[in-house]
DNA sequence: TTTAATATTGATAATGATTATCATTTGCCC
DNA sequence: GGGCAAATGATAATCATTATCAATATTAAA
């Protein structure tokens, strides 16, 4: 059904050299920037698809979607309202008392999404 | 510094009047069939202002924001992928490890929101 | 009270991320 | 080597939210 083509694999390939979490204009951009530009719609649709085939990750913040490598274990994110930093933490616990709480309520989980949002580490103490 | 207006006030009853989780459109629609119409700008400023001043709570789901009553305990949200609903949770000992998580890793929590995405109860049996 | 500073309202324009359109191109099956 | 279905890319459209700004309302001084 879904195609991985040579804009999806150069997509793909972007995303997977780092460990940020990206969204589609920055994609676009790093894809300029390797002489490889692909249309703003192509980026948009190719990392929809990317996270259909379960290649890439992606969370939904306020603003905006962002992508990740898929070769992580499943974790959560940090989030700091100062710097914006995005960081990342696994807490089995967690995900177990979910299912719980699903089971509960006769409600199937398909997908979930933890976001705490504060200040980080290094905005709270000597600052950058 | 934020104060209680008397639109504040009308859009504060509308939302304490049920359970729902009103976008900013179902509560401008709300205040004109009770004959109180109030500029869908000064809606979107005054949940803002409410929810600042702790009166009412938000979540963020990926297209828009939801407004509720503050008057329930803290809980998180089951959404279902299917029929749109929302329902409640509350698990004391998922929000006690997300302390946990964010003093391992140097971080005040401000805020969280937790999201299950899935198949209702009622969607997944008999339907309707 | 009058006056001045301040905040709020509401109509409307602007923003910004995402999706829709649609003509063109690509990849495949026969 | 043509036919088809899917993908591409430029661009228009969508839609929630915020910005603007003139008109009001509220409050604090004088
Ligand atoms: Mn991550
Ligand atoms: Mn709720
Ligand atoms: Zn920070
Ligand atoms: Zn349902």
């Amino acid at each position: 059904m879904q195609k991985l083509t040579t804009q999806r694999q150069a997509i793909l390939d972007v995303i997977n050299l780092s460990d940020k979490h990206w969204d589609a204009d920055e994609v676009a951009t790093a894809l300029k920037e390797r002489n490889n530009p692909i249309g703003i719609a192509t980026v948009y649709r190719g990392l929809a698809a990317l996270a259909e085939l379960g290649l890439i990750e992606s969370i939904q913040l306020a603003d905006k979607k962002r992508y990740e490598r898929a070769s992580k274990d499943h974790h959560d994110h940090l989030v700091c309202q100062v710097c914006g930093m995005i960081e990342e933490f696994c807490k089995t616990e967690i995900e177990r008392l979910q299912e719980i709480v699903a089971r509960e309520h006769g409600f199937e989980i398909q997908d979930h999404q933890l976001l705490l949002f504060g200040i980080c580490k290094s905005c709270k103490t000597g600052e950058k």
